[in-house]
DNA sequence: TTGAAAGCGCTAACAT
DNA sequence: ATGTTAGCGCTTTCAA
């Protein structure tokens, strides 16, 4: 049923190991063998078996993605790019989720590391980097992709999150705002860097910063569109009024909007309104959402070029962190 | 630098034999042999080769999936379902995007054969089954999903198009509405069977068919929410007012809401408004959206069972197609 | 330009 | 209860 090597070569009476050859593009053979073979091939309908040539060489041509979850479109994003760039070089996808559990993604890691694929990328749960360090030297690189570990040196990929605020801030700052909000994400570091990032821009345009203008994430907020209305509403009963909001995420946002419009304000002209994800479905709407793209999609492409390079050159260990910068995409709800 | 049976056999003077059986749980191994070897496992951190064994069994304990994209939600929901089901039963992912290209799908079905998947899943973009009924008896099986090929007999597992249609118009006929409209899909064979499952629906409940309030989709709609917005105002403008609407997608659907909200009209108790996709950002918003759910996390969960069975009694050769419900999950937009 | 031998890490089938 | 032999399909090395 399955067509081998040894099959081709007792069909045309030639070693195996001219099969091989041929199969692998050697250039020590004559173009008249080298035709017959690839003839034959073709017509059995070869299909050479990558998991008995990885056992020779070591190599299966696979990289391994572990990822939090396989609903959040910012992990998927970078899934797309991976796949899009390593296709090119031969090189397949095995990916797990570790549905935000620890222990389903040490036991995704170890089955991976098992399938012996060629390079292995994170974007850990683990709340200590314990687990990879006592993984030890493995032949497969490691590489973390957006959540990093303290005291585990491995390459990183990732987003600057102090940038996020930073250039939504500026953006708003740019556009006319001179008292900007803010609606802070969860009490996490890379959360509170964003936040920063608005800071800082603040700071750096001399924009006086307002703490009432700033709005906390508070436990109960399960629903994010509700939050960002909720949170609207309240701001406009303050006495300090902003006239430009960024928002933690996009569902934020489109709650702030819907509560602005219903108070009859202009959006953006009384009120600029900035989301974070970039998320499809609001790119189109009553008023096409501005927001923060978190090159999910980059982020995949250039793990993969890195990972590609560091496999092909063999020994070009990426040492530094490499990392991306978000990108401000203007739509109407923040557009001067 | 990489722990072998060999390694750990010569280690405590046992055979590699020895050691393999312990790894897979063999009864025929005292207590004690058996303690010390899983013991000194662990002490080297030794992570048996699944490609070696492939090899020697034939059984790589992966599973192919190959998806037209890994942009659209339905089929990263599917994906999934799939690993989660999976993961149980020590199997993993493998998976490949053909970016709606049916040659980029070809070869990467022919790569995933390469690697020797236990079994290959694919909701396939090709126009003619012809790639398929030429790859002949594979050693994995196939199986289609979501979009199935004419004279390719292999397992297929879908959803239920025309019953999308119906569910949907059945909804709205019993939430009161007398005059549901339909916002219709492109002219595919799947979207005028769900077309033609609203049509059913008005049948069965004696509604009078007007042809006024269908809206056909033109080539122009890039724009899906512009598309609904447009199509309520000119519903809205026409002779025969709607009290209902169903729309292909969501994104149609919040247009639909916003320009019936803009006219003064209530949603739902003056027009009452379905989605299609029950995408995560619409179950919030201004009017949470109603939406039939393309039970997409189902598909995955149902195929990867099939699969598994298929796999372990091996020889249940899945026979039938397996076509399952979509869900009307209900929320403000319709809610009666 | 072609091929023979050996072996990658594991396990099936059989001894002992 | 433990071990021996052979070989999965391929490729490395070296010889012819």
């Amino acid at each position: 049923m399955t067509v081998r090597l040894k099959d081709i070569a007792s069909d045309l009476n030639l070693s195996k190991m001219t099969i091989s050859k041929v199969l692998r593009g050697q250039t020590d053979i004559s173009a008249a063998t080298k035709a017959r073979v690839l003839q034959r091939m073709k017509e059995l309908n070869y299909r050479p078996n990558i998991a008995a040539s990885s056992l020779r060489t070591g190599n299966t041509f696979s990289i391994g993605l572990v990822i939090p979850s396989l609903e959040d479109p910012f992990f998927t994003e970078i899934a797309r790019g991976l796949v899009q760039t390593i296709r090119a070089k031969g090189y397949s996808l095995l990916i797990s989720s570790a549905e935000e559990d620890p222990e389903i993604e040490r036991r995704e890691i170890e089955l991976q590391l098992s399938r012996q694929v060629d390079a292995l990328l994170v974007a850990s749960v683990q709340e200590s980097p314990e687990f990879f360090t006592a993984l030890g030297a493995q032949k497969a690189p490691i590489i973390l992709i957006d959540r990093k570990l303290p005291s585990f040196a491995a390459p990183f990929i990732g987003v600057r999150d102090q940038e996020i605020g930073y250039i939504a801030a500026v953006h708003l700052i740019k556009a006319g705002c001179s008292k900007p909000a803010y609606l802070r994400g969860p009490r996490t570091a890379a959360a509170d860097l964003r936040y920063s990032g608005y800071r800082a821009a603040l700071h750096e345009f001399n924009i006086l910063f307002r703490p009432a203008l700033v709005v906390e994430a508070t436990e109960m907020d399960r629903n994010e569109y509700r939050r960002g209305y909720d949170a609207m509403n309240r701001l406009q009963a303050g006495r300090i009024r902003p006239d430009g909001v960024m928002c933690y995420t996009d569902l934020i946002a489109l709650g702030v909007i819907d509560a602005a419009l219903e108070k009859n304000l202009r959006v953006p002209e009384d009120i600029a309104v900035v989301g974070c994800g970039n998320l499809p479905s609001t790119r189109e709407m009553r008023v096409p959402l501005s927001s923060v793209d978190l090159s999910g999609l980059e982020v995949g492409q250039r793990t993969a070029k890195l990972v590609l390079r560091a496999l092909s050159a063999d020994g070009v260990a990426p040492s530094r962190d490499l990392m991306l910068s978000p990108k401000m995409i203007v739509r109407r709800s923040s557009q001067s």
